[in-house]
DNA sequence: ACCTGAACACCGTTCAAGT
DNA sequence: ACCTGAACACCGTTCAAGT
């Protein structure tokens, strides 16, 4: 049989594309690159993305599908130290989900992924029955983590990658709580 | 007097690299176009850049600089909605300082501003004597606010980008804190 | 010192053509 | 249906040359 039609040139390019991100990050990534390094024309992969945003927003979507799944596997605490983990873990592939002006309501894929992650937060503040308003509770959650692996990776608190640290610093929420609200 | 030279080209080239940031994204920025704008030959700016990054990194340097400014007006949780305020008013501007790859250590103009914008939350912490660790209570405060700030960016929160949800998601810190650290 | 114009090695995207 | 090759209109960057 020919190797004329690759089968899954598809999954191979979106696997080549990934690659190239995690190594040399977003700027580093080009459709021709990842066509090249899947054995193909410049342009086959034409066939299966309309076009380079489709990509970045499919890899995007895998990458919020297995943050969700990470975080399902926790709880309390232990959800918030499981985002950071995923964001220093593999930092540009979360670069990539958020910081990229990838327009979610141009890919429905995208928006849905995305929200199945905000789902597992609201869900699990749902859960304690404690919690008057647990879609607050979750936007407030997740701002504090989502903003903590932010600052993190974009070097702002330097040689404060610990877990020590990540761990001090969700609970000092309490902390940050006594004095924001004082209102002169 | 001939206009062979622009007088202050460095300026010229910055500003219509911003305003075309702030119209078109990140993504819509060239400076080829950027220089065709301010009317001079697309390599004239190489005179005051050394390349891209650096014209970047200057145009984050200057927004840092305002954020810090910003922040210095106000105190308490005014401090924090000052962030968001300043995030949802010039959106793309907000994600070059932080969403672009700028590795800080190369451009130490950025570092500086951007270590300023964060002495000025550390040293609101500090004047209030209750708080006996300023430095880790304005890192749970900045991310908190900074997270909020970019999944409101993202359209994370859709149609949430009132003042008073704002107001409320700050407010709520205590709410999540009441959780998170309950472990299993 | 400051700017120009041509040139180089890339892009993303399109389109006619091949199997 | 799936892929190729040539072509188009762009990039960022470099370099010799002009004033």
């Amino acid at each position: 049989m020919s190797t004329y039609h690759h089968g899954d040139l598809r999954a191979a390019v979106l696997a080549a594309a990934a690659k190239m991100i995690e190594k040399e990050g977003l700027a580093g990534l080009s459709l021709r690159e990842a066509a090249r390094r899947a054995g193909v024309s410049h342009n086959a992969p034409y066939r299966h993305f309309p076009d380079r945003d489709s990509q970045l927003a499919e890899l995007a979507a895998e990458g919020f599908r297995r943050l969700g799944a990470e975080l399902e596997a926790h709880s309390g605490r232990e959800m918030g130290e499981a985002y950071v983990r995923f964001a220093l873990a593999q930092p540009e592939r979360f670069r990539l989900m958020f910081g990229a002006q990838l327009r979610h309501e141009r890919h429905p894929a995208l928006r849905e992924a995305a929200q199945q992650t905000y789902g597992a937060l609201v869900s699990a503040f749902r859960k304690d029955g404690a919690i008057a308003d647990p879609e607050k509770a979750a936007a407030a959650a997740w701002s504090l983590v989502h903003g903590l692996a932010h600052l993190l990776l974009d070097g702002h608190f330097p040689g404060q990658k610990s877990e020590t640290f990540v761990r001090s610093v969700i609970g000092a929420v309490r902390f940050a709580t006594a004095t924001i609200p004082a209102r002169p």
